[in-house]
RNA sequence: GGGGGCGUAGCUCAGCUGGUUAGAGCGUUGCGUUGACAUCGCAAAGGUCACAAGUUCGAGUCUUGUCGCUCCCA
């Protein structure tokens, strides 16, 4: 066999193995070898990544994730697909290449459409490559024969598919209403992109006075700036707003019909300040009258609620802001100023005409735009909306239903809260990079209209100006048809400029990737998917949106299974995502300090299922460190070198020649090896010991498995491996040799961490198959690869240490510790070997089966007594087990008064604890509780009375 | 205003439907380099499970309330 260096170096594995598994096509479904026909199929799509850069922590735990459950499912028979993909990403891409670009001295406004979108696509490659290379260095068994982008040909057809079946079913309409604005990437976007800030931001609510048109004041004589605008006005109606420069579209007041200090206002008129517009005073019950003073003002253009109140009350709309947040025109005096110079000035000239009440400090809720980071403008425009009320009515009643389960459970409230309260989604976006919207529209509608005037009966004429002038299709040349039947030959259409909110084309992602809307055989074998994994952030921007368009346009859940999981922090626990850029960790950092494996167990392992992780990572010499992933490294270490021992002892007993290579051939079936199995010892107690432990494990394993506790899984996986089989058994092994049951242990290890650690177990395993496969001709063996091979089972490795003997195993384990415990109490030398004596009652076999490890690992003496019953040596310190007692006649070594005292402690210890258990038997616990509760504490009381007893007897002797 | 989550050892976190003496890693302390591993071994110290009340034979776990931190929705 070949020499394994002496610490694992994931640098020299990881890239080699992914290559190898890739070439040989091991993460395709149609070259798994072990199919299990009673596992259902295992069908994932990766939430694609942004193409606006470079994957961060985030994605680094959705890679980790869904790598263990694609590898366990894999191994575990079923059939398994994990479709990769990127997404465009629309704002958020386009924001950064503009960013670029303004760095390089360009503009998009300078450059075509056509232009500026090969800039982004050129990005696009060059992100992709990156991410790609990402998360190949993670380890994800992804098919990448079937890599998606949410902007490709495909899903391009399944964008214009989805959306034309929705607008001919009347669910996507083009409306005129108000829009959260975003003033610098000038594109409307949804309520789920504008975020507000839980505390507010600082700023100031003002008092302003507005005149009240009278018969003694008409309005203004004085132009506005002069300190007389307001001259002769006697009576006043003071509103307050934190957001003056909207004073000039206001057009009306509103007060609460039940405020009484406005009652007699209502139906009079004010004089709207800077403008001179008359405005009425209107009630309705909207208005917070502990909010100011009870009145505001009502812009109706500018303001969400103010929308709202000025439908209802038949106001006009007047808008004083153009597209990029400037005030227009209709702000008279303050025309072309920014809106917050606007405001500056305007509180200026308000305080100057004495209609400046007074000002205070109050912290404003500002909606920000989620990419751009500008403060949102409230702003009437037309737009593309999708009505989602039955399709989030079908949503909610999936998860209702049990159709789709929700992991954990508890975001299932968030989910019907949501849904239960659905609002429009506005779906276009003014940008250029993205779906562009297949609707066209007729340019020369007129035109036509009039030519065909000339021979054409009126009756003709008449339908022409019923003719629709706009056409939804998928192709320009489908609507070139239907509007050349409409309108003749000379019809010139023009498409529709926006494009669509990305999320629109990642709503369809679990089918667009398998070829939706064409019937093809992914979309027949693996729709619907199985899981859709990903972070709670983005429960409602896509997973929703996900379930409500599979539902619409596939009749059925895009999966069945919904995993949600926690977020990434930093130390100080800010989202890292949204941290600044100098706390934003690079996966790859990570990998080429610690190794892919590490990383990926401590990511599974950090936490609970939709827990957040904070990081531990801080920055030494310029490099993330972080002792938890550390820990993590070191296991793999740790694994790398038991396996090392195993190596080594199997290679010196197996002077067998290899009989035959195994197969490298993912086509070749399995078939059994028929080698003579060598002459191997009978299992010793700590076989059984091991066997039965493993056996234990991969059950508990396989059931955190099976409920989504990966963490727990990892972790037991992680004591097994290192308390109970390199603590244990391989010191044992040193002792008496099994190396059939060495290499059958090591074997399903490897295979239980796979999932986990795919990368360090990989490389052992083929290590271990090459040493060990001529001579332990273990079914597993027979696979190509560790990652094809199956998921152990609980009924492979054989539980045979009986009760009797696990108990016996565990006596002796017990034995040793307390002597090891008792040489460092009374500072034996660590090399030094000491004598001893075990009354060992019942157990005696046992103890006399593991004499040489007890030597061994207690370093004890050639003289180790062992009997069912030794008497007490005269001078000895005693450790009492319950059901063996162990003398160490330490004479002088150890201070008898001392060990004494040492004694009269644990005495009263266990006689307190005697009385405990005592009062709880006799209570009505011992009716109550189930009978096996009631009789594990019978034994522990039992146990303890047999402490007490030998320590009584000692300290009496 | 509505809804989540968290509060367990110095630190970071596990702890499933209530059932021995509440666990892990890191850190700390002591000892240790004869061939699996110092990315290690052996041993130890360290917790009133935020607080209060309740349900129960029994509560870290369930209920209610309080305090602190945090997130989402409006």
């Amino acid at each position: 066999m070949t020499e394994l260096s002496k610490t694992y170096d994931p640098k020299a594995v990881e890239r080699r193995i992914y290559d190898w598994w890739e070439k040989h096509g091991y993460f395709k479904p149609e070259n798994q070898i072990y199919l299990d026909p009673n596992q259902p199929q295992f069908v994932i799509t990766i939430p694609p990544p942004n193409v606006t850069g470079t994957l961060h922590m985030g994605h680094a735990l959705t890679s980790a994730i869904e790598d263990v459950m694609t590898r366990y499912h894999r191994m575990k028979g079923a059939r398994t697909l994990w479709v990769p993909g990127t997404d465009h990403a629309g704002i958020a891409t386009q924001a950064v290449v503009e960013k670029k670009l303004e760095q390089e001295g360009r503009r998009r406004r300078d450059m075509t459409r056509d232009e500026f979108l090969a800039e982004v696509w050129a990005w696009k490659e060059h992100s992709q490559r990156i991410i790609n290379n990402q998360q190949r260095a993670m380890g994800i068994s992804v098919d990448w024969d079937r890599e998606a982008f949410t902007l490709d040909e495909e899903r391009t057809l399944a964008v214009r598919t989805a959306f034309k079946r929705l607008y001919d079913k009347g669910l996507i309409y083009r409306d005129t209403r108000m829009v959260n604005w975003d003033p610098v990437q000038l594109t409307g976007v949804s309520d789920l992109e504008v975020e507000v800030e839980e505390e507010g931001e600082p700023g100031f609510l003002y008092y302003v006075r507005y005149p009240l048109q009278t018969n003694r004041w008409e309005g203004p004589q004085h132009p506005w700036g002069s300190g007389r605008w307001a001259e002769g006005a006697t009576e006043w109606i003071t509103v307050a707003t934190t957001r003056p420069e909207t004073i000039l579209g206001d057009t009306a007041v509103m007060v609460n019909p039940e405020d009484d200090r406005y009652t007699h206002r209502v139906a009079c008129r004010a004089i709207l300040p800077a403008i001179g517009r008359e405005i009425p005073i209107i009630s309705d019950s909207a208005v917070d009258m502990t909010f100011g003073t009870g009145a505001v003002k009502v812009t109706p253009a500018h303001d969400f609620v103010d929308y709202e109140v000025g439908k209802r009350h038949h106001l006009p709309f007047v808008e004083v802001m153009d597209e990029t947040a400037k005030m227009n025109a209709n702000a008279g005096p303050y025309a072309g100023l920014d809106r917050f110079e606007c405001r500056e000035r305007l509180v200026a000239d308000l305080e100057k005409e004495g209609l400046l009440v007074k000002t205070e400090p109050y912290m404003v809720k500002l909606g920000r735009g989620q990419r751009s980071g500008a403060i949102i403008e409230p702003r009437i425009s037309l737009q593309w909306w999708c009505d989602m009320k039955a399709m989030a009515q079908m949503a909610a009643d999936a998860v209702r239903s049990g159709r789709i389960k929700i992991v954990p459970e508890r975001f299932e409230k968030t989910w019907f809260q949501w849904l239960d309260n659905i609002r429009d989604w506005c779906i276009s976006r003014q940008l250029w990079w993205g779906h562009q919207i297949p609707v066209w529209y007729v340019e020369n509608a007129e035109t036509l209209t009039r030519s065909q005037q000339v021979g054409a009966s009126e009756r003709d004429n008449v339908q022409r100006a019923s003719l629709p002038t706009q056409y939804c299709a998928l192709t320009e040349a489908d609507a070139y048809r239907a509007a050349i039947a409409d309108w003749g030959p000379n019809v010139v259409l023009r498409q529709d400029e926006d494009v669509l909110d990305t999320w629109f084309s990642s709503g369809l992602w679990p089918f667009s990737t398998l070829g939706w809307p064409r019937d093809t055989d992914d979309m027949r074998r693996y729709y619907p998917t199985t899981m859709l994994e990903t972070g709670y952030d983005i429960l409602f921007f896509w997973v929703a949106r996900m379930v409500m368009l599979g539902l619409e346009l596939t009749g059925d859940v895009p999966f069945t299974t919904v995993y949600l999981h926690g977020l990434i922090r930093t130390a100080d626990g800010k989202k890292m995502s949204k941290s600044r850029p100098d706390k934003i960790i690079d996966p790859l950092e990570l990998i080429d300090t610690y190794g892919t494996d590490a990383l990926r167990f401590f990511l599974v392992t950090a936490g609970a299922p939709g827990n957040d992780i904070k990081m531990d990572a801080r920055k030494v010499d310029g490099k993330w460190r972080s002792d938890r992933i550390e820990g993590a490294r070191n296991f793999a270490n740790k694994l790398w070198n038991a396996a090392r021992f195993v190596l080594g002892k199997v290679s010196e007993t197996s002077k067998v020649s290899m009989v035959s290579e195994v197969s490298d051939n993912a086509k070749t079936p399995p078939t059994l090896m028929t080698l003579p199995t060598p002459p191997t010892p009978p299992p010793s107690l700590p076989d059984a010991w091991i066997c039965t432990r493993l056996n234990r494990v991969i059950a508990r394993v396989r059931a955190y498995m099976d409920a989504y506790e990966y963490g727990e899984a990892g972790r037991l996986i992680y004591d097994f491996i290192w308390s109970d089989f390199c603590d244990w058994y391989l010191e044992f092994s040193k002792i008496k040799l099994n190396p059939a049951v060495l290499v059958q242990m090591l074997d399903a290890a490897l295979r239980l961490l796979h999932p986990f650690m795919p990368f360090v177990t990989e490389e052992l395993w083929q290590k271990l198959k090459e040493t060990a496969a001529g001579r332990w001709p273990l079914l597993s063996f027979n696979y190509p690869a560790l990652m094809l091979a199956p998921y152990p089972r609980p009924d492979e490795v054989p539980a045979t240490g009986d009760d009797a003997a696990m108990a016996g195993m565990a006596l002796v384990q017990e034995a040793i510790h307390a002597i090891r415990n008792a040489r460092a109490e009374y500072n034996v030398e660590q090399g030094r070997r000491i004598p001893a004596l075990i009354s060992a009652g019942a157990h005696v076999a046992y103890f006399e089966e593991m004499r040489e490890s007890i030597k061994m690992l207690a370093r004890v003496d050639d003289g180790l007594v062992i009997a069912e019953h030794v008497s007490a040596p005269e001078q000895a310190v005693t450790l009492a087990l319950g059901s063996a007692t162990v003398y160490l006649p330490l004479a002088g070594l150890v201070d008898f008064e001392a060990e004494r005292k040492r004694l009269r402690d644990e005495l009263a210890e266990l006689e307190a604890q005697i009385a405990k258990s005592e009062g709880l038997l006799a209570s009505d616990f011992s009716r109550r509780a189930p009978a096996a509760v009631v009789e594990k504490e019978r034994a522990k009381l039992a146990d303890l009375r047999a402490r007490r007893d030998q320590v009584r007897e000692r300290l009496a002797g």
